[in-house]
DNA sequence: GTGGATCCTAAGTT
DNA sequence: AAACTTAGGATCC
């Protein structure tokens, strides 16, 4: 986070923080965590829904994370058709190999070299080889995981101007690059761009809906996240992060 | 009960 | 609308 290393420990009422590689206190943690949004406000509004009221106490607590915009773009291409225990594999194989070593503090083997490396920047990226990134287990994706580095690189796109264009219009942008479609779109405007209205639906989103709205009736993804944002408005994304949290929770299949 | 071939799925996009 | 990297689990000899 912020070109330094985290620890985080969560105990009952509290957490837990460690940190070193970076001067003084980690940067922006609590926005970082979204540790600074009214949740309990959040929640007492959605729990005006019935469906949000019920898996409430199953899932209160959960707040917006409020990623690096590149770091998350980039993540969430990896994370398309791909399973967690692999993503999270490929993007230590991209900070391994392409970020920037982070002097360790005193914990890690100081004759194994850096623990801990920076996710990327853009610059590195984009003279990366197709081979190279490959063997970051990103397969099919490397290519676009490039392409979107020489795109920023270069600045043909400005992912933090992305930030205070309307919200159609940023949409449309991130729909642009390659490897990005509706979900990934949606994804980084939620965690990235701090779009509290964007809605992604992925594949447990919308097996909760279907379930939960429409009578196991199968609908298409577009017209889940139509659905979802006019019900939602603003809250969108908290209501997204509920129904994901408890379809993996209920264990729908 | 073990081992390997095969199939299937997984935070979707092209 | 089929094809796509890759790894891990499930099923079947």
């Amino acid at each position: 986070v912020g070109g330094g290393v985290v620890w985080l420990r969560q105990q009952p009422g509290r957490l837990l923080v460690r940190w070193h590689g970076s001067p003084g206190s980690p940067p922006h943690l609590r926005r970082y965590l979204g540790a600074d949004q009214p949740l309990a406000a959040v929640e007492r509004a959605l729990a005006r829904e019935r469906v949000i009221r019920r898996l409430l106490p199953q899932t209160s607590g959960i707040g917006l994370m409020r990623q690096d915009p590149w770091e998350c773009l980039v993540s969430f291409v990896v994370s398309a058709f791909n399973n967690i225990p692999k993503i999270q594999r490929s993007i230590q194989a991209l900070a391994r190999g392409f970020g920037e070593p982070i002097a360790d503090g005193q914990a890690g083997g100081s004759d194994a070299g850096p623990a801990d490396w920076t996710f990327p920047c853009p610059e590195r990226l984009a003279e990366a080889s197709l081979p190279a990134l490959r063997r970051c287990l990103l397969g099919y994706r490397a290519r676009y995981v490039r392409d979107i580095a020489r795109l920023v690189a270069d600045r043909t796109v400005d992912l933090d101007a992305l930030s205070r264009l309307p919200l159609e219009e940023a949409r449309c942008a991130l729909r642009e690059l390659p490897g990005v479609g509706e979900k990934v779109a949606e994804c980084v405007l939620l965690f990235g761009l701090g779009r509290d209205e964007a809605f992604p639906v992925d594949v447990w989103v919308k097996r909760a809906v279907e379930r939960w709205y429409f009578r196991g009736r199968s609908q298409t993804p577009r017209a889940i996240g139509t659905w979802a944002r006019e019900r939602f408005g603003r809250l969108a994304g908290y209501a997204q992060q509920h129904l994901f949290a408890g379809a993996r929770w209920a264990g729908l299949a």
